[in-house]
DNA sequence: CTTATCGTCGAAATCGTTTTCGTTAATCAA
DNA sequence: TTGATTAACGAAAACGATTTCGACGATAAG
């Protein structure tokens, strides 16, 4: 009960093995006649032609390799659910790998992927990663490479993202125009683009209305945790009692800070508001619910593959192929929390 | 710049792709000499085997699929991890394929795996799964199998899974124990084995403690998820104000009943506690916190691909192999809504 | 000196597909 | 009738690694 080859089905037909194929494919020096009994007879017995084989042939492995950050992590599962049925679609298996926001396992597993010969590769960046030298292989390898979320300026490649400094902006200033005017932010690594990115449309925001930036009031996530949140909040709470929003660069650490001033009775968002930035499904159900910016990670992901996949059809006619850009539109999120 | 084969490495020590070949293998026959140098040559040129070419030959791919219900889930992304992990170790690549919680999409799925030709397959059996008829033709066509979580009794195949009954037992004993009295279940679906477990050790638990059992008490999750809760929370505040503690047969049933009782100043765990069943991130974050019951996804997810690599193992030596059951430790996590 | 043994190595077949390049027979134009 | 064209099919050579089976020279045994 093992797996069919063309050669059962050309003994079968008694046909050549080359006839099978090329009936399969549609070649034009196959009569229609042949084409409909092997078609027929291929579909009856399920037949699919082995991926390895054909490998070894056209050098395509029908594989594309896909590396993130967090395995557990909402927003990046939904970009790989995005990714897959797109991939599945166009007959593309995936391959998932985790770089746990190390640079050295990234390093590792973007080598993994390049050995396992995929026909592309759908990244994003980890936090710690500093240089892009294993990034821009892909491209040197001749491997089409599309970045989302967490991108390089630095790289010559296309990618997916949203516009992380007009959706900070807009959050800002939704905190503004309900009368916050000592806004405090929790803000990302210090590599990462998009934490950049974020963090200075949360400067615009204050800019464009005026209000002060105090740099005491900028506290540094460095895992994007809710216990840095939560702690963060503390020192919110005991050292800088006049602030009166905070702006988190994500869900989880908005998250642990709600989680202290409902341990403590601050009321939010009369005391103190909190906006967070993502769109996690959690960010639903914490007590206030969470405002929020939305993400939309299925979204990304399935524009993710189509730039790939548009790319390798370009190199397959051997012509050229300039990086695209596609930002992705988000949307505020207004809960309770603000 | 593409990837070297054995036969770069042949011509460029001036030896025969066979004796390269055996010499990275370590056959006998190949002189000490030889092979310290083929070794230290393909160390220096970074050469890894064509994974395709091998498979033609061995007939083993060295990929193991895996499907699971959900892919955005807090739960099975840990299990992945587990899964991921230990399939690396021994330099396998994981192919990652979700069923959505639907039976069609999980036929088609092993399908797709079956024509990869993955080494083997290990997977979750989704909810509306009702018949096993193509997770048994797995193991027809030879392809070691391992379930995990959700199992089915049914299958003839290695599982790792938990004790639910028990776990659900230890948990509503709990509640008895700080003195709830009426005590409501919010069970899953009706198929999958760990639901049916579940609701049986919540019985179990009343039954010891000579409480009575009311089927009105018992609220089925088709989905499991916060908005039924939520819902329910309603219904049992409405319609049941006896009803002092609820156990949910997952954390999400549990987190939408709190939401509900937040936003009716219903204080939790005084007039009603709230007990959830899998420990998500999720649960210790919400107000109050949810207590619950650990279940390590990790670790089942590393039982079970050593149990597939087990299977493998022997089956290359012909010899039999006898599922295994592996049942892993879970335990009581007492936060605040109890 | 002949035969057997051993230690090293390679030639070649194989896995299943794809694709180039013939080959054959039938059809057409002249 | 002859030569050229076309339609339909197959033989065979890849792809890259694995593995069986010899081959060869050198040594040991008789």
């Amino acid at each position: 009960m093992k797996n069919l080859t063309l050669k059962d089905i050309a003994t079968a037909l008694d046909l050549s093995i080359t006839t099978v194929s090329k009936a399969l494919k549609d070649y034009p020096d196959v009569s229609t006649n042949t084409k409909k009994k092997v078609k027929a007879y291929a579909k009856e017995v399920n037949f699919t032609p082995n991926a390895y084989a054909a490998y070894l042939r056209t050098q395509e492995s029908k594989m594309i390799g896909v590396i993130i950050p967090q395995l557990n992590h909402y927003f990046f599962s939904n970009v790989l659910k995005g990714i897959m049925n797109a991939a599945e679609e166009e007959g593309y298996m995936v391959i998932i790998l985790s770089s746990e926001e190390s640079y050295e396992l990234e390093k590792k597993q973007v080598d993994r992927l390049m050995k396992q010969n995929v026909d592309g590769i759908l990244m994003s960046i980890a936090d710690s990663t500093h240089d892009t030298e294993h990034i821009d292989n892909i491209s040197k390898q001749n491997i089409p490479l599309v970045l989302f979320d967490k991108y390089s300026k630095l790289s010559e490649c296309s990618s997916v993202i949203i516009n992380d400094q007009n959706a900070a902006f807009t959050a800002v200033e939704h905190l503004i125009k309900s009368g916050r005017k000592n806004i405090a932010h929790l803000r990302g690594p210090l590599f990462p683009q998009n934490s950049i990115d974020r963090f200075l449309g949360y400067r615009k925001a204050l800019e464009k209305h005026q209000l002060p930036y105090k740099k005491e009031w900028v506290f540094t996530c460095h895992d994007i945790t809710s216990d840095e949140g939560y702690t963060y909040a503390k020192d919110i709470l005991d050292k800088h009692p006049e602030i009166d929003a905070i702006f988190a660069v994500a869900d989880m650490p908005a998250i642990g800070a709600i989680k202290y001033f409902n341990e403590q009775n601050i009321s939010i968002p009369e005391q103190i508001a909190v906006m967070g930035f993502s769109n996690w499904k959690i960010s639903g159900l914490v007590t206030p619910a969470l405002s929020t910016v939305n993400q939309p990670g299925e979204t990304m992901g399935r524009k993710a593959f189509e730039l790939f996949y548009e790319e390798l059809q370009l190199r397959k006619k051997g012509e050229k192929f300039a990086p695209k850009i596609i930002e992705v539109e988000t949307s505020l999120v207004v809960r309770d929390s603000t």
